[in-house]
DNA sequence: CGATCCCGCCACATT
DNA sequence: AATGTGGCGGGATCG
């Protein structure tokens, strides 16, 4: 069938995957105008005219529906038709011969005729692969519509997962502009990344086996914030940038739904993803609970995307067979490999250097490859992949800045963690219970979107508004410590103070300065220390284009707007980066262990690892990245490294009395080795299965985390030399979220033990159940002082913008948010409530699957290389990340 | 009967 | 308010 229709449609362009048409193209580049019939390539017609023609009209008789649709279809484009039809005929003879029943499908549409898959191929057909630069073809939705005969709302859907890769982009109301796939390598390439980041390994977990789980989850249901984690990774914006803050709506799910499919296969090591897996990753970070009912809907839109992409000839259909038997699936056939950098695009000519695939507006300032930069407006469009925040798209309303132009974006980070968890889960799968958690140690402010969560009464204006500086600085390190729930809960609103300790079984204690998270009840928490974003902005360039893109967008955008993001960006020049935690991070490394590996065990505690001490958590780099990545691109990178170090050291060191490295620029230090220097995060976590006596609680830290927050983890936390926490579920169960931050006090109140600066930490939960669960809030604290490195970034705007978690914002906001120090760095938690879906159980977690889970170090380092760019060398000193690496073998 | 997924209602966003 | 967008899920078709 499919090639009957092919042939039809892309007489022209062989529509999968090849570049090497251009001379094709080139043919074709005139077509492309929409207006024009197509005639030429013809595409496709759906009836054949000819050949058929008879029959159709008896069948139409026949069929008063089909009479219907036929008289529709010329309407919409009775031009084509005719002139077509002589062209068509030799295809479409030869097809017919082919299938002589054919001709009745044909006319009787069946529904594969009128399959999403077929009509992208059509919609494909009429667009060059390639185009050259020079041209802009522009599409019209509603011409589009017409000529393929179909709604409007089809054309939406296919539009919107080929703007998620950048073949197209929205220009205007109803306007799309056609770019090809020149960039697609590239795109493809920072899904990559941002993949990986996201979900690192997991993947691999999944992939054939996993299914099992079912998605149960938990019972709570609690969508409640519904958006909260979206973001898109890419996500362009419209050209305009006075709508910049347009996306909102649900953030058009499709979209970053259709960039998670895809980063789930460049992340496989199968290629391989199965429906099902891919609509519980794409789930969980949505919401939580699953229900079946959300689950069956994911798994259609993942049909529609899947259709597209099959159109593209990135993937193919398969089935995986399981234990349970034959799960539908997709394989990935596209490319795996992507040049370096940009550039390159598979084909053809590429864009010469002149040539924009960006539709337009700017070419400049865009690299080519760089996707967002299509955008017309930074702003408006870039992608961030990172980090989008959640929120906004409710809250947008509320900022309502015209300007803003995005907002958006930024998000995420939470969603990944999430996932991640959720991966975990399942791979675990045991423990119905439990829930994951994840922190995420800088990252992530913006990701969180936290407000949704919160509680907070005000968020509606969340965090936009409040916190825009900052909170989040983003810094690795910084967690400090986390200080449960129980008590806490009411005090973390104020918080900050108090800073709690926590004990080590759980009892939180509270950190002085230190933001207090809560957990909700769930089980398992994963932390994630902080990466530093630095470095990782600076560091890739590639990446960093992503980073960047958010990063500009943010940059661009209003403050307010970034308002999450931006906080990333705050950080960095604040400051505050200090977090980093050298020491800790060193430790982390030291322990080697496994990087991200998990610790599982039964026997968390006492496992060794983690008491090694040292962070070690594992450290992996990989998380972090990922959330670095998002992070990142909104942070620090400015920071350059220099600062960024400094900035740690500083003010981290400093303040925090432990640090120790702040420096760390050599690169090579110890720990460092391993590749990723560059990486600027390194996640590290530990996990800690709840066994036993713990069951109820598992979390995963990153090393990273801050120092500081280790640091008092650490002498806490006896048998956890990590700075993981536990806490009991119960206790936390009752709070939904917790905040603190010591934002306000900053440093000085504190110094030492708090983490420096900052160390916030956000949690998202977003399954939690309810929503409340939630936030935390960091604290970043910045200290004036640490001025020094205050350096605002050229880049960054000065403002520190950060998020500051909601509810510390408000709850601080006396706090000196806005003193420009802001600092901190934004843990993130994550907490996966997903009950339902796997649980997990101690047992089914194998070390061997940790690694799997986190990627070491090495695997991390390969995407910092991807980076680029320039300024690696200082980034990859930045020793955080070093120390990070340290645990795991290099890549290489 | 489960896998697919078309179709189009309808909510939300933008104009 | 009109129109653009796009979530969403009922229920038809396919296999």
């Amino acid at each position: 069938e499919n090639i009957f229709d092919r042939s039809r449609m892309a007489p022209k362009t062989p529509i999968k995957s090849e570049p090497v048409d251009l001379s094709k193209q080139k043919a074709c580049t005139p077509e492309r105008n929409p207006i024009t019939p197509v005639k030429l390539v013809d595409k496709p017609q759906p009836d054949p005219w000819t050949p058929t023609a008879n029959l159709k009209m008896l069948v139409s008789a026949a069929s008063p529906d089909m009479r219907d649709r036929e008289k529709k279809k010329e309407l919409f484009r009775p031009i084509e038709n005719s002139k077509q039809s002589d062209t068509l005929d030799l295809l479409q003879y030869d097809m017919v011969n082919d299938s002589t029943v054919d001709e009745f499908e044909k006319q009787r549409p069946s529904r594969k005729q009128k399959s999403l898959g077929l009509l992208c191929q059509k919609f494909l057909a009429r667009y060059p692969s390639y185009p050259l630069s020079t041209e802009k073809t522009t599409i019209s939705l509603d011409e589009v519509a017409s000529i393929l005969g179909v709604e409007r709302r089809r054309i939406y859907d296919i539009v919107n997962v080929l703007e998620s890769l950048h073949l197209v982009s929205r220009v205007a109301k109803n306007q799309y502009c056609w770019h090809g796939r020149h960039n697609l390598s590239q795109t493809l390439k920072t899904l990559q990344e941002a993949g990986e980041l996201q979900y690192g390994e997991l993947i691999t977990f999944f992939q054939p086996k996993e299914q099992d789980l079912e998605y149960k989850f938990g019972e709570r249901k609690k969508e409640t914030i519904p958006n909260s984690q979206d973001r898109p990774l890419l996500d362009f914006s419209e050209p305009d940038c006075t709508s910049a803050s347009a996306n909102s709506r649900k953030d058009k799910s499709l979209r970053i739904m259709s960039q998670k499919f895809v980063m789930l296969f460049l992340v496989s090591k199968t290629k391989i993803v199965t429906l099902d897996i891919a609509a519980k990753i794409l789930i969980e970070e949505t919401q939580d609970t699953v229900d079946h009912s959300k689950f069956k809907t994911k798994v259609r839109r993942l049909y529609d995307i899947a259709n597209v992409l099959t159109s593209l000839g990135l993937i193919k259909k398969v089935h995986v067979t399981e234990e349970r038997g034959r799960k539908p699936a997709f394989k990935w056939i596209g490319p795996v490999e992507f040049p370096g950098k940009t550039g390159n695009l598979d084909g053809p000519r590429g864009h010469s250097p002149t040539s924009d695939p960006l539709p337009g507006t700017q070419r400049g300032a865009c690299a080519p490859y760089q996707i967002c930069a299509t955008g017309k407006q930074r702003f408006t469009r870039h992608a961030s992949f990172n980090g989008a925040q959640p929120c906004e798209g409710t809250r947008r309303k509320v900022s309502s800045e015209p300007s803003s132009p995005h907002q958006k974006r930024q998000d995420g980070y939470c969603s990944k963690m999430i996932n991640l968890a959720a991966v975990c889960r399942q791979k675990i799968k045991e423990d119905t219970c439990a829930t994951q958690t994840i922190l995420n140690s800088a990252k992530n402010p913006s990701i969180t979107s936290p407000f949704s969560l919160l509680p907070l009464p005000g968020d509606s204006d969340f965090c936009v508004n409040p916190l825009p500086q900052a909170v989040f600085p983003v810094v690795q390190t910084d967690v400090p410590s986390l200080s449960l729930p129980n008590g806490f809960s009411s005090q973390a609103p104020h918080l900050s103070t108090p800073a709690a300790s926590k004990t080590e079984n759980g009892k939180p204690t509270l950190l002085p300065n230190q933001p207090l998270l809560c957990f909700p009840s769930s089980s398992l928490f994963m932390l994630c220390g902080g990466l530093q974003e630095n470095n990782l902005k600076e560091t890739l360039p590639t990446t960093a284009d992503m980073r960047n893109w958010s990063g500009e967008s943010q940059a661009a955008v209003p403050p307010a707007a970034c308002q999450k993001r931006s906080s990333h960006k705050c950080a960095s020049p604040s400051a505050p980066v200090d977090d980093d935690e050298p020491a800790a991070k060193k430790q982390s490394m030291k322990q080697s262990d496994v990087p991200l590996s998990l610790v599982l065990p039964k026997k968390p505690f006492e496992s060794p690892k983690a008491e090694s001490t040292l962070g070690h958590g594992c450290t992996s780099a990989e998380h972090l990245e990922v959330f670095h990545l998002d992070l990142a691109s909104p942070a620090t990178p400015e920071a350059a490294d220099e600062e960024s170090p400094k900035l740690l050291d500083s003010q981290g060191q400093e303040k925090l009395s432990q640090k120790k490295d702040p420096d760390e620029p050599s690169p090579g230090k110890e720990h460092i080795s391993k590749e990723n220097a560059n990486q600027p995060f390194l996640p590290q976590y530990l996990y800690v299965q709840p066994t036993a006596g713990l069951s109820s609680f598992n979390f995963l830290f990153s090393a990273n985390q801050a120092p500081g927050a280790i640091s008092l983890a650490v002498s806490q936390l006896p048998s956890l030399s990590v700075p993981c926490v536990v806490v009991p579920s119960a206790a936390l169960a009752s709070f939904p979220l917790v905040c603190s931050s010591t934002i306000t006090s900053p440093l000085s109140s504190v110094p030492d033990g708090s983490f420096s600066a900052t160390a916030s930490m956000n949690f998202s939960m977003s399954g939690l159940a309810s929503t409340t669960p939630v936030f935390i809030g960091t604290t970043a604290v910045v200290t004036p002082k640490v001025s020094s490195t205050p350096s605002v970034d050229p880049q960054q705007p000065a403002h520190p913008a950060l998020h500051l978690s909601p509810g510390l914002a408000r709850s601080c906001s006396a706090v000196k948010l806005d003193s420009p120090v802001c600092m901190g760095h934004p843990v993130t938690l994550l907490q996966m409530q997903q009950p339902s879906s796997a649980p997990l159980t101690p047992k089914s977690i194998r070390p061997a699957r940790h690694e799997v889970f986190f990627k070491t170090p090495g695997s991390l380092g390969d995407p910092v290389a991807w980076k680029k760019n320039e300024g690696n060398q200082t980034r990859n000193a930045s020793s955080v990340q070093r120390r990070l690496e340290i645990s795991s073998t290099s890549p290489d």
